[in-house]
DNA sequence: GATACTTTGTGAACTTGTGCACGAAGTCGT
DNA sequence: ACGACTTCGTGCACAAGTTCACAAAGTATC
């Protein structure tokens, strides 16, 4: 099979949401007019998008949802155990960690991570704050961990390096810095401030410019 | 002056950002090369998108550090008022509310807006909850105001248009759905699972395609 | 002031992503 | 079984974004 384009991986994940929604409402085929429709891009990239997974649609009928749902989650690794590591419990740290919505999509915190003294030992929602020192232990138990990173943006890199030395594999980096990735590594941003900037920017012009960039790109 | 590129308006904040630490540390000056290491990207595409707000640098020594923070400023908006608006206190709208990131980065909370009358009224980090009739008020107060919508999926669509009817003309989305914008409205999402997501997909095709993309488009 | 050096700004080639348009392949009704 | 209809899969042209490479424009030194 070819090489999935990298526009293609993106969207992956929001045709999968949109197939397990519709599976709940009993849909059991879609058309990639439909699907095109419900994420709101056009049929033609999502027929070409799913080509990529490989030819599971039936000319005249469309797709069976819950086959295109199976073959995504494999495709996204979803079928695997995939945790998560928080690491830094700063405002954001904590909030994310009382926060449901990782396990609730299929991404339990396996562990809680700081490097104050003070924290270590805590609980957490469920969860015993560790040191950075228990990393390679954390990782040896559940291999495919992704670290989540939210640490101030000072001890990011540090931080980064520590996980990949650990051998995560995966980062989801919230602090507001860029990160030289670890060899082996893959990181990924994540920057509110960022998104609040970019809708600055084109509210500020849209006077001038009538047209409003569709700006679903971002994540 | 010409329009600017989307990919580069969403480089921009990052650029911004990047800036503000060099003045920190006392530097006058930057050649593109520079900043193009410290954001991670290539330095042609660095004076490519800095020329798309004028030409601001000197041939032979490269660009003012506080004069382009001033130009980049200006361009995404920054010298207004820009508050935003949580709607829905859920786990994730409470995380942020507490989460003192956005007032640091110049985003300060105006309200906190939820559609239970059991939490309007309460008060969560300085804010009196208040229910989804004040967003005209508060639009009035503030006309540059952005929605942040925290909300379950199923009440994401409707918060929108609420949103757009009381004046909201920015939203950011974290509900794991997409959103039909209002009219004039521009709607960014941010989904922390689709994040993971993504990064599964690359850590389980690792093996085969050695290639690891560069992934610092997310956000 | 002339020469060597640095760095910008941008035209042009190249790569990646999008959308159309249409043949291929199936279903459905009769 | 056959024709009408639906929908997929994909080749192709076009658009957007990236990178290269180099002239232009400045600084520094003697």
């Amino acid at each position: 099979m070819r090489q999935i384009p990298e526009a293609t991986v993106a969207r992956l994940p929001v045709y999968l949401r949109s197939l397990t929604d519709l599976d709940n409402d009993q849909h059991i085929t879609i058309s990639s007019e439909q699907l095109a429709e419900s994420v709101g891009v056009n049929a033609a990239k999502v027929r070409k998008d799913l080509s990529y997974l490989g030819s599971f649609g039936t000319r005249g009928v469309g797709y069976d949802v819950k086959f295109l749902i199976n073959q995504m989650s494999r495709a996204l690794g979803l079928n695997r155990d995939c945790p998560v590591i928080i690491v830094g419990l700063g405002n954001l740290g904590l909030a994310l960690s009382n926060y449901g919505g990782f396990e609730e999509r299929g991404f339990p915190v396996a562990a809680l991570v700081d490097s104050d003294p003070t924290k270590i030992g805590r609980s957490i929602a469920g969860h015993t704050v560790v040191g950075l020192d228990s990393l390679s232990c954390i990782v040896a138990e559940h291999p495919n961990v992704i670290g989540v990173i939210t640490t101030p943006s000072s001890a990011a890199q540090d931080v980064a390096d520590a996980l990949g030395a650990a051998g995560v594999r995966s980062i989801l980096n919230f602090a507001p810095v860029v990160i030289n990735s670890p060899t082996g590594v893959s990181v990924r941003k994540v920057d509110l401030a960022v998104e609040l900037q970019i809708l600055s920017f084109y509210d500020q012009h849209r006077q001038r410019t009538a047209r409003i960039p569709d700006v679903a790109k971002g994540a």
